[in-house]
DNA sequence: AGGTTGCATCAACGAACGTCAATACAAGCC
DNA sequence: GGCTTGTATTGACGTTCGTTGATGCAACCT
């Protein structure tokens, strides 16, 4: 149930050129381009920040669903698209199926997304 | 022609709560996922990444347009769509086209992403 | 086993998107 | 003025996306 996530933001910390250090080569760009359209919905921004901001770090489905005016495969959907992108990651148990943000996913998309300070820039 | 943009990340500092400060409700998201979706297609993450890599922060569309396999339209088309998602703006210089990224407007997308640091999470 | 509930997948539809050729506009040059 | 070059806009086309009802599957409960 947890088996396609992309790995695409990369996972050290000095693996990341960042946005504004070179232009971006096209492999790159389509990568990235696809986490960002993830990102380019309101409903998956909501349910993104939904489970961010959770108490725990999980959220159910079944909280998740209500609190939209979509149907439920919508929300599934929109659900299995942000997976896909690597932000996301989920585990049945039980009847219910439990929702978190993979660690370090948004702060990695941060760092590629920070405009290099002056002091960095003479580094 | 520069005057479409669309001012959603908000300019202060403290505006911003962040994606997992709560739960974000629709009218921000829709705003915001107009600007996630700006950067949803690799075309225009690497005119960006043109742009913001440039020493000088200028760019003219003469050197773009012929830096893809694409037609003169569609970079133009991609071009605006950056535009007025607020993320770059634009000025012409006699014949030529120049584009910048618009200061701030990266920076404050990022913000928006990081998670925040369990110190912050006391405060 | 049969029934119920929670969630995912499928198939189909309209809307939005990315692309291009054709055209229009703006500025420089003859 | 007319011609040429650089850029934006228009209109059209195929593709992708967001949504839904119908269906399938997994886990609980009698």
């Amino acid at each position: 149930m947890s088996k396609q996530e992309l790995e695409v933001i990369g996972q050290g910390a000095a693996c990341c050129p960042g946005l504004a250090a070179a232009p971006l080569d096209g492999e790159r760009a389509t990568e990235l381009a696809r986490v960002f359209k993830a990102l380019g919905d309101p409903v998956r921004l909501r349910l993104l920040s939904m489970i961010a901001s959770r108490e725990g770090g999980e959220v159910c489905v079944c909280e998740m669903t209500p609190a939209f005016e979509l149907s439920q495969p919508t929300i599934s959907h929109h659900l299995k698209l942000l997976r896909q992108a690597g932000l996301i990651d989920c585990e049945r148990r039980g009847t219910w199926v439990y929702y978190w943000v993979l660690p370090g996913a948004l702060d990695r998309l941060a760092v590629f997304l920070r405009t290099p300070t002056a002091a960095e820039t003479h580094a």
